[in-house]
DNA sequence: CAACACATATTTTTT
DNA sequence: ATATGTGTTG
């Protein structure tokens, strides 16, 4: 460690001896400076940087959001910028929560939540702007516009298409198109001639309009379209995870700069997970051309030891632009399980060591996996073994079936041109009345009041209005629909549906209260809020944070760190997925998991893999780690190169195919077959009717024949 | 109408 | 590798 910090010095870089540079901020802002002198040199110049526009390449750990927030408080501090000229944008909540969070608790008390009205998810910021600043009107819209999701877009065009009778191909797939189109592509599949695709969108937007709703696209849209005009040209943007910037955002932020705006945009590009949601991978050079960005580089990684360090940049194009500033530490495990059921006992046993004799807590250890399903087998034991878990699931609203009802009757109420969501809610199997979809929109149509649910859908509004005290709001609202009648009081789902809903309502009610809005327009903007923070909702109502072992997939674990790190099922088929190897993203999602592990990082493959599409051998990835880093159960079934690889599995496969059937075999389940393949530990046989099997050579239940 | 040709999804997930 | 949805050919 100690070459490593000398090295750092002499570089110049750091500013140890040369902290008289920033002497005028300890001069202006003592309790500021106190926190930024402990900053390194690249990190202290990112954030007093002058240039109007800098691309920061601030790579893996290399301490991001602290100079994001610093640079916010040195604009604020010293500089003297208006907060609310500020716009910092995320692409989480998540992510927009920890920057304010970070932002209010470094500032000692003077900057309050209030102040930070444009920090926020692209979503977010758009809709603030886009109902405060922006002349929404002047598009068709009025400001209490709602928000559209994708089970109520799906539903609208589905609508459109058969109300017309248009015709438009791959139907199933009508998001994709949609998305296609936008880009310039008419032609989907096998087509070979254009369908009605333009006339359902064309419908589409004028359908939007006039209902007032908006899609999460239509957000980010509108308000690049309109701010063109100049309404409202900020200070500065502040941009976190640039990488992950789509077109769309990118024309946003384009329609949000004026000239006296200062842009600083953060991220790294060796972290490009997400281009296949949109995000394109050549974001930074297309910024940088555009704009004539400088571009700075954050290149010291403090989380993780240089042995993982060193593995990881394995798997960059420039690794020089990455330092380590920690120890060896341990070397990195390669562990050969028979499955991920035998991976997750050992697991079980390794956890409840580290836990019980080295004192770890249990937050400290992260499971990283490629599919959302391999977290089965590890809550499975588990569960069986009493070692706490929590698993990252992507879920809100839309995943609690009695809650996302609610969700829908309430956007219905507050928004009665919200066709679809009163058909949701009046004719869903489980919580609505028993009424089928058709009929449930002529009731809504024809106003036919008969139906009380209807009644009270088409009567919320003035309901409301009446109500100024909101006070007791909450039980007001969940009495005035009487939603216990439909919640089936015999159903043991029964008291945890009803707190769901009733958490949800309150939460409502407190954004009213907090925001101090007449409870007419509250609702309606408290149920704009929570679609655009839908997790964030969910959080809140579901699950206390607890002490335990994290399960997540490569991509969910993107921007958190763990002492210990296992990736777990990194097999041939499985990481590259599908075994696509010209695939860079899988690489940069390797590298996402491998970076982020503290001290310790086991890797481990399946000789006899459970999971579909996953081969006997190990990733190629494995392959890429330098030898003198790893301790493995077996080096020699490594191989160095992805040609090599490559070559090695094609002899592998013709061999399969020609192999000569040598031993004939009988298994209780399976009847007789042949054995076509033999290593170490496994054995592979081909049944007449069941196809391949593999068995471990440990529990073999086979007996030779002949 | 059957048979084939061709393209695409499968995995990852936020607002 | 497999399934699905198109479109074309015989």
């Amino acid at each position: 460690m100690a070459d490593e910090t000398s090295r750092y010095m002499k570089s110049g870089k750091d500013s140890c001896s040369e902290d008289y540079r920033y002497d005028y901020i300890k001069q202006a802002a003592p309790s500021f400076y106190d926190s930024f002198k402990d900053l390194n040199g690249y990190q202290k110049e990112a954030v007093v940087n002058e240039d109007r526009i800098l691309l920061l390449n601030a790579g893996v750990g290399s301490g991001k959001t602290t100079v994001l927030v610093h640079k916010v408080l040195y604009l604020y501090n010293i500089k003297k910028v208006n907060l609310s000229e500020m716009l910092v944008l995320t692409f989480t909540n998540k992510a927009a929560e920890e920057i304010k969070q970070r932002v209010i608790s470094s500032d000692g008390g003077n900057i309050s939540l209030d102040d930070l009205k444009y920090f926020g998810t692209f979503h977010s910021v758009a809709k603030a702007l886009l109902s405060t600043v922006l002349p929404v009107e002047s598009l068709g819209y009025s400001k209490d516009f709602s928000i559209l999701d994708e089970n109520g877009e799906r539903e609208l065009l589905e609508r459109i298409i058969a109300e017309r009778g248009l015709n438009i191909k791959y139907k199933n797939n009508i998001e994709k198109r949609l998305d296609e189109f936008r880009q310039g592509k008419r032609l989907y599949g096998a087509m070979k001639h254009e369908d009605e695709l333009e006339e359902l969108i064309q419908i589409y937007q004028d359908e939007k309009i006039k209902r007032n709703v908006m899609d999460f696209d239509d957000l980010i849209d509108c308000c690049s379209e309109l701010d063109r005009y100049g309404y409202f040209k900020p200070s500065w943007i502040i941009i976190d995870e640039f990488q992950d910037t789509d077109s769309s955002q990118l024309e946003m932020v384009d329609g949000l700069m004026g000239d006296g705006t200062s842009v600083f945009a953060v991220g790294d590009p060796n972290q490009t997970i997400y281009s296949w949601r949109g995000s394109r991978q050549d974001i930074f050079k297309v910024f940088k051309e555009r704009y004539d960005a400088v571009e700075k580089t954050l290149p010291v990684n403090y989380r993780s030891t240089s042995t993982i360090l060193k593995a990881a940049k394995a798997f960059l194009d420039d690794p020089t632009k990455l330092e380590s500033k920690r120890g060896k530490g341990a070397a990195i495990i390669i562990k050969k399980h028979f499955n991920s059921f035998n991976e997750a006992l050992y697991l079980s046993n390794k956890i409840k060591k580290l836990h019980l004799e080295d004192g770890i807590p249990y937050n400290e250890i992260g499971i990283l996996y490629r599919k959302q399903k391999h977290s089965k087998v590890f809550e499975d034991v588990f569960k069986h073994e009493s070692i706490p878990y929590e698993v990252s699931l992507k879920k809100d609203f839309k995943d609690i079936p009695p809650l996302y009802w609610f969700v829908r009757l309430i956007k219905a109420s507050v928004n009665i041109k919200d066709y679809e969501s009163a058909v949701y809610a009046l004719s869903d199997k489980k919580y609505g009345i028993g009424i089928t979809p058709k009929q449930a929109f002529e009731c809504i149509r024809c106003g036919d009041t008969s139906l009380k649910l209807v009644k009270k859908i088409l009567g919320f509004n003035s309901w409301l209005s009446d109500i100024d005290d909101v006070e007791g709001l909450d039980k007001k609202i969940y009495d005035y629909f009487d939603i216990d009648s439909y919640l089936c009081p015999t159903s043991i789902d029964f008291d945890e549906d009803r707190d769901f809903i009733l958490k949800f309502i309150k939460g409502l009610v407190e954004y009213i209260k907090t925001n101090k809005i007449r409870p007419a327009d509250g609702i309606k903007a408290a149920m704009t809020s929570a679609m655009l923070y839908g997790r964030q909702v969910i959080e809140q109502i579901v699950n206390p944070k607890a002490d335990s072992v994290k399960l997540m997939t490569l991509h969910a674990s993107k921007g958190l760190e763990f002492k210990y790190v296992f990736i777990s099922g990194a097999n041939l088929g499985v990481m590259p997925l599908g075994g696509k190897f010209d695939d860079d993203e899988e690489k940069r999602l390797f590298f996402v998991g491998i970076t982020r592990a503290k001290d310790y990082l086991e890797i481990s493959y399946h000789s006899n893999p459970d999971d579909f599409g996953a081969l006997p051998n190990p990733s190629p990835y494995i392959g890429m780690i330098p030898d003198d880093l790893i301790v493995s159960d077996d080096i020699k079934s490594r191989a160095r190169k992805l040609s090599e690889l490559r070559r090695e599995i094609k002899d592998k496969i013709e061999v399969k195919k020609e192999v000569v059937c040598k031993q004939k075999v009988s298994h209780p389940k399976y009847g007789e077959g042949y054995v076509i393949d033999e290593d170490d530990d496994t054995i592979t046989v081909q049944f007449e009717g069941y196809g391949e099997k593999s068995f471990a050579k440990v529990f073999c239940p086979l007996k030779p024949v002949d």
